[in-house]
DNA sequence: CCTACCGATCGGTAGG
DNA sequence: CCTACCGATCGGTAGG
C-alpha cells in the first residue's frame, strides 16, 4: 500500500520534472539524463517509474487536453447569452492553464513530437475543443451578439493565439489571478481597445 | 564570379530547406543528415556552405528580425494618430511575416536554441520591438484614441501572441492578402468582436 | 534504484 | 561535393 502510493507520487515527480524540462529545452532536447540527474538519480533508473520518454509527453498532453475538455463541457451546459459563454470560456480555459503553467506550455509547444497514432488523437481533440469556441461565436453572431461581418475562423484563431501564450509570459507569482485575467482578456476580445464615443 | 553566384544561391537553398525542416520537426529534433538529403548531398557536403547548424538558426532569426525593425521604423516616423500607427504596425508586421511563413515560424519557435551570446542578443531585440509597440499604445491611451484602463502590458502581449501565431495556420495558398489579414487582426483588436449599438 | 552496457545517431572534421 | 571517420550523446535494456 505505502509502496503503491509512494510509486505514484514517485511517477508524478518525474512527470512533473520533465514537463519543466520540456517547456525549458523543448523536448528532443531534453534528455532522460538531464531528467534523471534533477531528480538526483541514473538515467536507467526513471524506467522503473515510466515506460518511455515519450510516454511522459502523452501524459501531459492528454491530461491537459481532458480538462480543457471539461472546462467548456460545464459552460456549453448552461443556459446564458453567447457572448456569457465565450466569456466563460475564456475565464474557464485560463483557469485550467493557470493551475499548471508549465504542463500548459508543454501541451501548447511540443504535442508536435507525439509519434501516430497519439499525434492524430490529440489533433482530432484541438481541433474539437477550437470548433466548439467557433461554434459560440457564430451563435454570438446570428443572435446580434457580435457583428455581422467578423471572419468567426480568424476571430477563432485570434482567440486561442492569445489564450495560448499565456503560460509564456504569465509568470506564475503574478499579482494578478486568472480569473481577473481571463475577464481582461474576453474583454479585450469581445469590446476591443477602442474608447468609446 | 560565376561561382561566387552560385555559392551564394546554394547558401540559400541550404538555409530555406533548413528553415523548413526546422519548422516541420523543430531545430533540435531535425539533423543536418535530413538536411542533406532534402538536397541529394552527403551531410559533410554541407559544411562548405555554412559553418555549423546554429549559424543557419542564427542567418534566419536575425534577418527576420532586421525586416520586423525596419518596418516599424517605417510606422514610427509618420506624423499620424495612435490608433492609425497602431494599425499600419499590425500590418506592416503581417505583411514581413507573409513574405517568408517558414522563416517566421522559425523566428518565433526555434530562436530559444540560440546559443549565448546570440540568444541575449536576439531577446534584447525582441523587446525593444515590443517595447515600442507599448508606446504607440500608450500614447493612444494618453491621446484618448483607447480606454483609459486597458492594461497596457495585457494588450501588447495579446497583439503579439494574436500576431506570432499566424505563421502556424495561416496557409500560403490561402486567398486573402497579408495587406487585408493584417487589417482584419487590427479591427478585431481596436474595436473588438461586438455589435455596436 | 544501481552498474554495465547496447546499437543508433548526432554535429562536425580531415583530406581530397 | 565526396569518402571515411571521430568522439559524444542519445533512449533504452538486462540483470540484479
Amino acid at each position: 500500500m505505502a509502496e503503491t502510493i509512494s510509486n505514484l507520487s514517485r511517477k508524478e515527480q518525474v512527470i512533473r520534472m520533465a514537463a519543466e524540462l520540456f517547456k525549458e529545452k523543448g523536448y528532443s532536447a531534453a534528455s532522460m539524463r538531464d531528467l534523471a540527474q534533477k531528480l538526483g538519480i541514473e538515467a536507467a533508473s526513471l524506467y522503473s517509474h515510466i515506460k518511455s520518454k515519450e510516454e511522459i509527453l502523452r501524459t501531459l498532453c492528454f491530461d491537459m487536453a481532458a480538462d480543457f475538455r471539461a472546462s467548456l463541457l460545464e459552460v456549453e451546459k448552461k443556459n446564458v447569452s453567447a457572448r456569457e459563454k465565450l466569456r466563460l470560456g475564456i475565464i474557464g480555459h485560463v483557469k485550467v492553464m493557470a493551475r499548471d503553467l508549465t504542463a500548459s506550455a508543454v501541451f501548447m509547444n511540443e504535442h508536435r513530437h507525439l509519434s501516430q497514432p497519439y499525434l492524430r488523437d490529440f489533433l482530432l481533440l484541438r481541433i474539437n475543443y477550437i470548433n466548439r469556441f467557433k461554434t459560440i461565436i457564430e451563435e454570438g453572431v446570428s443572435s446580434g451578439d457580435f457583428k455581422k461581418d467578423i471572419d468567426t475562423k480568424l476571430a477563432v484563431m485570434t482567440l486561442f493565439s492569445s489564450l495560448n501564450w499565456m503560460p509564456a509570459w504569465f509568470s506564475p507569482d503574478s499579482t494578478i489571478e486568472p480569473e481577473k485575467l481571463g475577464e481582461q482578456l474576453s474583454d479585450m476580445l469581445i469590446n476591443g481597445l477602442k474608447q468609446k464615443v
